[in-house]
DNA sequence: ATCATTCCGTAACTATCGGTACGATATGTG
DNA sequence: CACATATCGTACCGATAGTTACGGAATGAT
């Protein structure tokens, strides 16, 4: 996980993997049955890793304006200090997208659905109460923030300050309140 | 280009290209070096034919809003009349920058500092006039408007229509005046 | 017509990819 | 100790990537 979020999905090969894991070939076949396969498992460790941090902030009972500024706090924070690498490896990987196996790309499918439905809860919920004031569809708006996140991720993996994006997100998601 | 710009960048070989154009390996070779050479070449090409229309827009001497308006109108027209495939290849390379060589690395930065400078000249008259009302410095919103536009062609790249893109673009673009 | 030069494409090269056949080793059982 | 079973890694496979050596055909000058 930590080398394809680092150098890219397409960019890490199998033989890369066992050098860095210290793994015969076929042991990681045995264990993982193929490149498609182990791509699969390690957006799943990826969801559990970063994803779910994330949602969590969209399903909190906290206020829609606090939940925005959660998700910018998240998104902009130093990522030096904790090790993590620049960018998100969903993103990466749906931009790859075409380049990966079909077991992969279904999952890349199926989170990108999870992530817009929860977008889609969020919003809803901030509609009902209120809090979310753009005259925009449910669908539409989810398709926005991801836009938004998906935008934030990249700039910082081509090195935009965090300053920077902060300040583009701010903007794009005032337009919502 | 169009093979580039279709099927992605790092998905068409220097074979395929030979077969698509009916051209001897050598002969590519002699005439664009390397294949690093020929996506070079093929970003120059495709500045003048997309990019340079696109800055157009920026430069033109109309109204701040209609502008907005003719940058959304000019991103999600239909394109299948006109032949065009879905997305923009400037996006795509810069998606797979690490995956190219180093002219074309080169030439996709020169690039995008082009597009942040037309950007920021465009804002800056916008703000001159009064008719830009958002309060973000001026490189932050050159990065917005390139994140939206990098957002725009992925989804459209992506299969979402062109009606929820405009919804998205609309609401991006209207949080700047 | 002869020769020098330029042009061009067949057929190869090396490197690396994802993937696996198969022999060697370790483990548990009688 | 002898044997059956499970585990593991060396060394290979075919495919394809980008790249090019080199021989033959076309061209132009004398």
């Amino acid at each position: 996980m930590m080398r394809y979020w680092t150098d890219g999905p397409t960019r890490v090969s199998i033989n890369h993997i066992c050098q860095a894991a210290n793994v015969s070939k076929p042991g990681l076949y045995r264990e993982f049955g193929s490149d498609d396969g182990l791509k699969d498992a390690v957006l799943d460790l990826y969801r559990e890793a970063v994803l779910v941090p994330f949602y969590d902030i969209l399903t909190s009972d906290e206020g829609f304006t606090q939940q925005i500024e959660a998700l910018i706090a998240f998104t902009i924070q130093d990522r030096r200090p904790l090790g993590i690498p620049n960018g998100c490896l969903q993103v990466a990987m749906r931009a790859h997208k075409e380049d990966l196996g079909e077991i992969t790309r279904n999952k890349i499918d199926l989170m990108r659905r999870e992530t817009l439905s929860i977008y889609e809860t969020w919003i809803e919920r901030g509609k009902a109460r209120g809090e979310f004031k753009a005259d925009i569809s449910t669908k539409a708006a989810a398709l926005f923030c991801d836009a938004q996140n998906g935008g934030a991720m990249r700039m910082q993996r081509e090195g935009v300050s965090n300053e920077d994006i902060g300040q583009t997100m701010k903007l794009a998601f005032t337009a919502l309140v």
